[in-house]
DNA sequence: GTCTATACCACGATAGAC
DNA sequence: GTCTATCGTGGTATAGAC
């Protein structure tokens, strides 16, 4: 494992942008290969399979989100730590509304035609609704698991329906209304 | 248009129900054919295109939501039209949390890989939330705009997150949650 | 209208020279 | 480690006999 190029890098970084902005299955490995400048041959000795490849987006995508969770942590209060978490999604509220959300739509693609890997997906968004509930707790609200769903689902639906209705807005109002809600908690 | 057989409908439901199960681009027009029992050169007697195909299966979706919808129409009490819809949700959830929301999950493949059959399934989904509005609107309520987005968003989300949990209570839960929100308005 | 056989293409993956 | 050429598979769609 030579640390020579940065190729390693850049496929994941493209085949990220691709696998979100055009879906795992539309998404082909010479896509990636060109749009990261490595050529196809040269993708496998980095990513043996395809599978391989969308474990290690999705490996990137958890740790990038672990450690804003722990910049976050400096913050002593919970609520606060919730609205950055909801302040990342609005600045997000472009490309969810064109794309879907980066983090719910593979889930929902993978779990259909590749479970194997699923499960890498499936446990993020797990993982996020975990860290969301935490927060609830901390505020020391005894229903902190309806809480967190009922947010991580506030959070998912609205990219899904602001994607079907081409519409950054919906995002945008909902995300308002969250964080109206948990302030007067 | 000779009405011989019924090797159209056959072929829609089994679409449809792969489609959901295993998603559009999983989903071959080979699998179609064995599913619906129409030997593979035949479909293409009655869909000339794999999108011909999509389309019939959302416009036949969208039908059917409005008969039920026409159905509810029958009860004065707005509120008991949202619960009718909660119910049916509730019914499938066990469907939903293997396979996602039905319509949800097209409109996030669509939106992706076939961006010109999309329009069909998004503009089912902006007919749903109208619905929804409109009887919040007849409840007398102001804020019927938000209010059926967030029930929208609210039922979208939880499938996603059952779906990613593989878990039916969570659209349980959430469906309970909201008609308790209905109930007290 | 029905069905078999097949053209044609795109993709994942590999072989093997360098 | 890098890259070209290519194999094999599986999919959409069509040709054309019945």
């Amino acid at each position: 494992m030579g640390r020579v190029s940065d190729k390693r890098g850049r496929l994941i970084e493209s085949a990220a942008k691709l696998f979100h902005q055009a879906g795992f299955k539309d998404t082909s490995i010479a896509d990636i290969a060109e749009d990261s400048g490595v050529p196809l041959g040269n993708v496998y000795y980095y990513f043996k399979t395809k599978d391989e490849m969308v474990t290690a987006v999705i490996n990137q995508r958890a740790e990038l989100f672990k450690n804003w969770a722990q910049e976050w942590e400096i913050n002593p209060d919970p609520k606060q730590r919730l609205f950055n978490l909801l302040d990342m999604q609005d600045s997000e509220k472009e490309e969810i509304a064109k794309f879907g959300c980066p983090m719910g739509s593979l889930c929902q693609e993978l779990d259909k035609e590749r479970p194997s890997v699923a499960r890498g997906a499936d446990g993020l968004m797990g993982w996020v609704l975990k860290w969301i509930t935490l927060q609830f707790q901390e505020m020391g609200q005894t229903d902190a698991d309806k809480y967190g769903l009922q947010m991580m689902s506030a959070i998912q639906g609205c990219s899904v329906v602001a994607n079907a209705l081409e519409d950054p807005k919906i995002i945008e109002w909902e995300i308002e209304r969250l964080k109206a809600w948990i302030k007067e908690m």
